[in-house]
DNA sequence: AATGAATGAGAATTCATTCAT
DNA sequence: AATGAATGAATTCTCATTCAT
């Protein structure tokens, strides 16, 4: 029961926001009573905070397997990473956009927890590009802090318009976005003859 | 006053949310009361819908500018398209943070309305991206939507994370991330002999 | 309306208790709206507040001026502050009532403010014993504060049994209690002869 | 187990009292489960009955000692009662503070019974007075209802604020009383000369 | 004896909005 | 232009109690 009254929470706060959705509209689509959330839940906030932690832990875990993982250079842990990230996106689409609106709910130091492990994501992914420009697979001319919030910013934001809908898959799309990354779009002149 | 009441009420749409503010607050930081609200506007969602507008007619004005100009290459567009996403999110951080967070507190038609406005903004993007392929000043390795989506995503998200605090400005983050679009962080092994 | 407010809770909360007394209980007999309530009081404890408050408030003002009286003797100040308390059980007998049974409900802050003004009360009643210790008007054989404490029981308990039913006025009553405490009820014998 | 929660729940009500006190919060203490308070007690309700009659039919028993108590004066039996009245509350602090306060949530039925018990301990009290009245050991210049009334109030009251710390034992308080209410605090001029 | 899941009838409180003045 | 009183629908949360096991 706490996991359906999860994942109904999880469909209705994707749906219609997490105030907007009261606890009478997810025990209804259950057929219970809200004495049943209450039994499984101390408010409506939890449930909130539960999707959180999932969420972030959940990316968390999957990136330390990239990081240690010996076999990859960093252009492949590069992608690995942002595949990652649009993975999670793609099979958790509904969490994910709720993880990206609603964060002003929970109490304040639920948000400084969550805070804190995004951060760590973030500054996990710097430790890639910096081992990167060590070894000459990247270059040294973009801050990695910017980079890394730019990188961010392009796969979280795919939260707002990416769905798989047959045309593009997450895999394609993490190519795609390597590829801007690591090769940029300008047109390299090539250098001709003589 | 009705300038007012817009002003106070983004203070405090961005720093407490749209639903979590009410009118009260607005109406008592300004030292009049609920009537007068009602007197300049007629329902909350005015407001928010004012707020939306404003922010989103004003880039796409400005997007206008740049794509009439004649004197510029497309990487010069691309540069300042933008550097005018950011510097709005610099300028007008308030308004930005409240526009990427509250959409859903319109009603259907407005929300309608703005989404066709940012689709706009987006297809303005894209025509200089298409320009510049056919002007081989851009590689056709990337499809266009997908790169002006990645482009958006790394622009607005910054609304997240930038404060102009001295340490870097608009114009240096628009510079760095024009740059990782155009040439990439790869570092090329530079072709040596003959 | 505030005002009625006031009154009617006072009914009621004397009736039926402070907990168990529904906000809807009140303004059902008042034809009005809960709207109303709040819009005239914060909370159902902030009327609590300001029963008790008005209530020990009122003593303390008119037991002031039993003690600025120049023109009394200590004896008579002490039969006027029994009859003081008793009056105001007399005429405000909800209020004293409820005074005695519902403190718990008022916050911290406000439960150490009323008490603070009991004992308050309770220090300007032993004054009056202290004065006519030393004046001799009352002896020395029984510690002030036990006495100010056993008057203060004699007294208070009347709110749990005293109604005016004419057969019993508080002016009366007074009077008993003031005879009981100056001169006891130990038959004295009557030293007959030489 | 019955006489744990029993003794839980007292020390509960009187710390927050009955309303306030939820049978989760008593079950919690003694890591039991709701359902085992229900196979003790039918309701809460009955949980303070239970505590109600216990204590005012204490008292009744050993009042009856007092008054069968050939060898006693009647002055003896006001002070034996006054001091059983003082050292129950001495001993039963507890209880004393929950039956004087929690009158109103049992039964209508239940709070018959107690107020006839109560009643019946006033009128063994006022039996006293009268004996004593009878055999001039008392004046008869107070009515004895009032008295008791009286007596009752000073003696109940110190559920309120009384507390053996060391200062001031039940027994010296049932002297005091005792003296106050045999003979007054009136200062009597000594009858000089022949 | 004891558990734990579920109930359901409230309860206080919030707040955008209306409207006569 | 502006006020202030009043509304009323909605919302979160509480908790004694039941009952199958």
């Amino acid at each position: 029961m706490k996991n359906q009254i999860l994942k109904k929470s999880i469909d209705l706060f994707d749906d219609k926001g997490f105030k907007e959705t009261t606890i009478q509209d997810i025990v209804d689509q259950l057929d219970v009573t809200k004495g049943t959330f209450y039994y499984y839940f101390n408010s409506k906030q939890e449930v909130l905070r539960d999707i959180h932690l999932e969420y972030i832990e959940g990316l968390l875990q999957e990136q330390e397997e990239i990081l240690q993982n010996q076999t990859l250079s960093n252009k492949e842990k590069l992608y690995e990473n942002i595949y990652l990230t649009l993975s999670k996106i793609d099979t958790q689409g509904k969490e994910a956009r709720i993880v990206h609106r609603e964060l002003r709910h929970l109490h304040e130091d639920h948000v400084k927890q969550i805070k804190l492990k995004r951060k760590e994501y973030r500054l996990n992914f710097e430790k890639i590009i910096d081992a990167g420009k060590k070894t000459k697979e990247f270059s040294n001319h973009i801050r990695t802090d910017i980079l890394a919030f730019g990188f961010l910013g392009m796969t979280n934001y795919s939260y707002y318009w990416f769905r798989t809908d047959g045309e593009l898959t997450d895999k394609e799309l993490a190519r795609f976005y390597t590829e801007i990354i690591l090769k940029g779009i300008e047109e390299v002149p090539v250098k001709e003859g003589i």
